[in-house]
RNA sequence: GGCCCCAUCGUCUAACGGUUAGGACAGCGGCUUUUCAAGCCGUUAAUAGGGGUUCGAUUCCCCUUGGGGCUACCA
């Protein structure tokens, strides 16, 4: 039988979740649900110096707000705070620096890891050397010759010492990748990495490779770039008599141009996508189909229905561009397509400060919903139909070769049309449509040379939806103000 | 430079030896129409190149080319 599927989402907090993160953490979170096991939040912490205050909320609330609550691990409380949740904790990589100390020191002791005492400026001499002949830059293992007890004495003499892992001399290994199929690399290529820095806490190698045995860890689900460090990590695991989970590394996210996905070149935190007004159902979506796809002839899922389809075997090899105008538009389908309330609800923020007529404010939202890619379009959008008036160009408002006289005429009887109009009419596109064609067929006129202006009037410019949808959302007392306006711009 | 990964329309992808190489976004054209948007219909556009293997290669192998990643006491 199976072992039951452990993922975790291992992010460092140096900064925002972005696009890349949270395709990975989705693509952790769906194998999760399709084999109904655990998705673990871990958050690594071991670089102080490029720690960020706030991160780790930051990237645990925009998690939640993409819908992707971690199983175990860190999470945020009712309460808004940090906290942690599972029985493998502490869950802060930090607060696990004891534990890849005892870890370090067993390598140590059977001869997998040793101390070096080589400087910064030794090292970097070192790798100038290197450069200058074309060699490979790896660590020249000046160290790795000290004897255990020479090491131990210089230790307690407090000289300052990283522990490095002593990478076998020859052979070479290989694993198995669940996207890529084998890898293999030669020891030879592979640098005595350092696993405990001089501040005494782990690298990224010895960390998660630990927490990851600790935790239990199924399946390794990561980025691209780190193809090439599995073997050190594959070295831990071995020298410690552990068994490797499975590796599965995901193709790069990338910019327009082919490099690796980057700020400068349009926004790479989920964070600002939200705030621009993406769904996250709409984000979640898109970047599960960067780079995987169940078929190939849908586009639209639900969370649930990425969860019931998902196959790491069918995720692709190669980089994937972020391509935001596929973004736009599949964030344009959730808009039309969501609960009329939910859709009132999300644009309700965005036009409050425009309006106080809730009634009023809910008929313009739909008034302008098959035109919002993004919710932050909405204030834009909306604006010249929630104020009182707008200004016109007479020189627009006639129909193509129609005089402004023949415009004035037809807008003039639209007014007189519109005063006389019940209660119930203006509440309905529908009523109103007939009641406005009514009027063309009994005067003998055409669409055209009525419609266009009267659209003119109402919204002030060439564009804009139909005249019908206008007076509808406009109101009786906006709609008459605006076409007596536009009349007497023609007329005087 | 060294090692590793990758290669289907401009972009995201489907086709796990046999298809007129399919879908989506973008583009273009049309329908609808008072305009725009939406919607619907249609359409342009791809297997990087060269060798093999095979009755048959997008698919398997090799080479070339191109792109990317890694090459830290960062993750």
């Amino acid at each position: 039988m199976a072992k039951t599927v452990r993922v975790r989402f291992a992010p460092s907090p140096t900064g925002f979740l972005h696009i890349g993160g949270l395709r990975s953490a989705l693509y952790n979170e769906l194998l999760a649900r399709r084999h109904k096991g655990t998705f673990i939040l871990r958050i690594e912490d071991t670089d102080q110096a490029r720690l960020v205050p706030g991160a780790t909320e930051a990237l645990v609330r925009t998690l939640k707000a993409c819908g992707l609550v971690p199983d175990e691990g860190v999470i945020l409380k009712p309460n808004g705070e940090v906290g942690e949740k599972g029985d493998l904790g502490p869950y802060m990589q930090s607060k696990r620096a004891d534990m890849h100390r005892t870890y370090a020191d067993k390598l140590v002791k059977s001869g997998k890891a040793y101390h070096c005492f080589c400087t910064e400026r030794d090292l970097l001499k070192a790798r100038e050397e290197q450069q200058a002949a074309g060699l490979p830059t790896r660590y020249n293992r000046t160290c790795r010759g000290l004897s255990i007890e020479h090491a131990m004495r210089r230790v307690e003499a407090g000289d300052p010492y990283v522990i490095r892992l002593a990478i076998p001399l020859k052979g070479s290994v290989s694993f198995k990748d669940e996207i890529r199929g084998d890898v293999a690399f030669d020891w030879k290529q592979v640098d005595d990495q350092v696993i405990i820095k001089s501040d005494g806490m782990a690298t990224y190698h010895l960390a998660s490779t630990c927490d990851d045995h600790d935790m239990k860890i199924t399946h390794v689900i990561r980025g691209e770039e780190w193809i090439s460090s599995t073997p050190k990590h594959l070295f831990i695991y071995e020298s410690s008599k552990w068994t490797p989970p499975t590796f599965a590394h995901l193709p790069l996210l990338l910019n327009a141009d082919r490099t690796k996905l980057s700020k400068r070149q349009g926004d790479v935190a989920v964070e600002d996508y939200l705030a621009k007004g993406y769904l996250p159902e709409a984000l979640l979506n898109f970047v599960a189909l960067l780079g995987w796809n169940p078929t190939g002839d849908r586009e639209i899922y639900t969370h649930d229905e990425l969860a019931a389809a998902f196959d790491l075997a069918k995720v692709n090899k190669s980089g994937a561009v972020v391509n935001v105008e596929k973004l736009d538009w599949l964030n344009g389908q959730y808009v039309k397509t969501m609960d009329r309330e939910r859709y009132l609800e999300l644009a309700s923020p965005y036009l409050r400060e425009l309006t106080v007529d809730t009634a009023h404010m809910d008929r313009v939202a739909m008034l302008i919903r098959d035109r919002v890619t993004k919710l932050s379009d909405i204030p834009e959008l909306a604006s010249p139909y929630l104020k009182m008036m707008v200004d016109v160009d007479q020189i627009i408002i006639p129909w193509k070769s129609q005089t402004k006289e023949d415009a004035a005429v037809r807008l003039y009887g639209v007014m007189h049309a519109l005063t006389t109009l019940d209660h119930a009419t203006w509440h309905s596109i529908q009523n109103l449509e007939t009641v406005l064609k009514d009027l063309i067929e009994k005067n003998g006129w055409t669409n055209g040379d009525t419609l266009w202006p009267l659209r003119v009037a109402l919204s002030g410019q060439k564009q804009s939806p139909s005249p019908f949808e206008l007076l509808y959302a406009l109101g009786r007392e906006r709609s008459l103000a605006r076409v007596e306006q536009a009349h007497r711009a023609l007329t005087t």
